[in-house]
DNA sequence: ACCATTCGTTGATGCAGGTCAACATACCCG
DNA sequence: CGGGTATGTTGACCTGCATCAACGAATGGT
């Protein structure tokens, strides 16, 4: 099994996890919608991408618990026996680990679609924390029933694999040397690039999280982050207003974030 | 499958790649010792670990050519399409990538029992380039018959996707935000671990790669590797002399590989 | 054995980004 | 509504690493 051999509490079980099965609150039909991957918007840039109509019926019947996470809430923490793996169905999140003397160090955001928890597989718990940046939906799949599905669904292994391969590369991509104003602009080309990918409006977006986070996330500081969004915005590439972001001249953005 | 749609020359066809069958040169029973997972030292550390004696025989009949890679050469090169990932088996390698602008960033140093080519697995075509450090030697996984032998044997999926994730853990744990000294610190401390865990001795090693590929991999100047050498030869830690590398103080390493 | 080239070390100096500080705005909660 | 806290921007200064430079030692090709 990818599971643990850890036996740990189930995620209903666990006080410090706090995602809730909102099945119960919602209508039949409301909540087959929101079960079904087969219903699901964002299908195609998810784990079950390009499996058959009855893989995917299979994939369904494992999908069992969609549940709210809420800000201020973890979705999971470093050290918790992995039961599941997550996918954003709406809202956003972001990962991040704690240094032996508490710093944070953040490793990832997430948008709909993105498969959350993959870093702690090997270790059969979890190797980072998980948090909303809003108000979230998360489709939860039970890796013991993932297990067995792949056991039977080849096609479900090698996108497994392929997610993991993708995953791979571009933390590896990333930790390439750049300048303070290559990385800010990767930084927010790649989130353009993510947003187009998954169908949103490719003009015009809100960023979720903070300075702090992103800076954190790129080891650079809230205040060379602050300067690098003003010089953008100076050079007419972006237009940035707090977190409200524009995408004035996305060439340009590439350029700039393609260069060590 | 795993392997790319596109259609690719067989490693012996294609003329950049300069992995040669030592299996003719070889007297068979040398031959045999050299082919199976189920007679390698490395068999612990590497991808069939774990595998129950039956499942290990099978490994062996998939595991086609083991091959001579010498210095100079390369195992693969970015953009080649992937046939086949590689265990070393003895020697030791380096894989990097080439910006737009030509210049390197070295991704990973290879010990035996590490599969190289797991970056490229979701597109098809190699992501890095891979070259010896010194004289090896390497176990080829042909991608149709891993993911044939896959699909019959799940605990072999489930260590696939264990490697994975611990690769992408430790490109998430690499990126940490740290100091020269302790970016170096932490090379070597890893780098000892491991070389224990892979039974070679812990006191004493010969660093296969140069100044300028671990300063490149650190995203350091040599000269600022050479520095930060000196200081922990100066303060006992370690003893160095060019690539002729002593730990005196492994604890002590630790901790300065741990702080930010 | 020769020279050319790469490699590694150390010193002097420069600069990108970190640090410290001041301030403005947004948000939360009683 | 008001005070407190988190967030974001900008300026002034500092520092850790990059850059430039000089040198000796090791390596490789002929």
């Amino acid at each position: 099994m990818l599971q643990s051999d850890r036996v740990g509490a189930s995620i209903a079980e666990t006080p410090q996890s706090t995602v809730r099965a909102i099945a119960t609150q919602q209508s039949p039909s409301f909540r087959q919608v929101a079960q079904a991957c087969s219903r699901c918007v964002m299908v195609g840039q998810c784990l079950p991408a390009g499996l058959t109509a009855d893989e995917l019926q299979r994939m369904d019947d494992i999908v069992g618990v969609n549940g709210q996470c809420r800000r201020g809430n973890d979705l999971y923490r470093a050290g918790d026996a992995i039961e599941a793996l997550y996918a954003v169905r709406s809202g956003s999140f972001k990962s991040y680990r704690l240094s032996e003397t508490g710093e944070e160090h953040v490793t990832g955001f997430f948008l709909p679609g993105d498969l959350l928890g993959l870093d702690g597989l090997h270790k059969g718990t979890h190797a980072s924390f998980a948090v909303p940046l809003e108000d979230s939906v998360v489709c939860r799949f039970p890796l013991e029933k993932l297990d067995d599905i792949m056991a039977e669904t080849p096609r479900l292994t090698r996108k497994m694999t392929r997610v993991l391969s993708r995953d791979l590369d571009n933390q590896i991509e990333r930790a390439r040397n750049r300048t303070a104003d290559a990385a800010v602009s990767a930084f927010l080309f790649d989130l353009r690039e993510r947003m187009v990918t998954r169908g949103f409006d490719a003009g015009h977006l809100n960023l979720k999280m903070s300075r702090r986070d992103i800076g954190n996330h790129l080891r650079l500081r809230i205040e060379t982050v602050s300067r690098a969004f003003s010089r953008l915005r100076d050079q007419g590439i972006i237009d940035v207003d707090g977190r409200s972001l524009r995408f004035l001249d996305p060439d340009r953005l590439r350029t700039l974030a393609r260069q060590d």
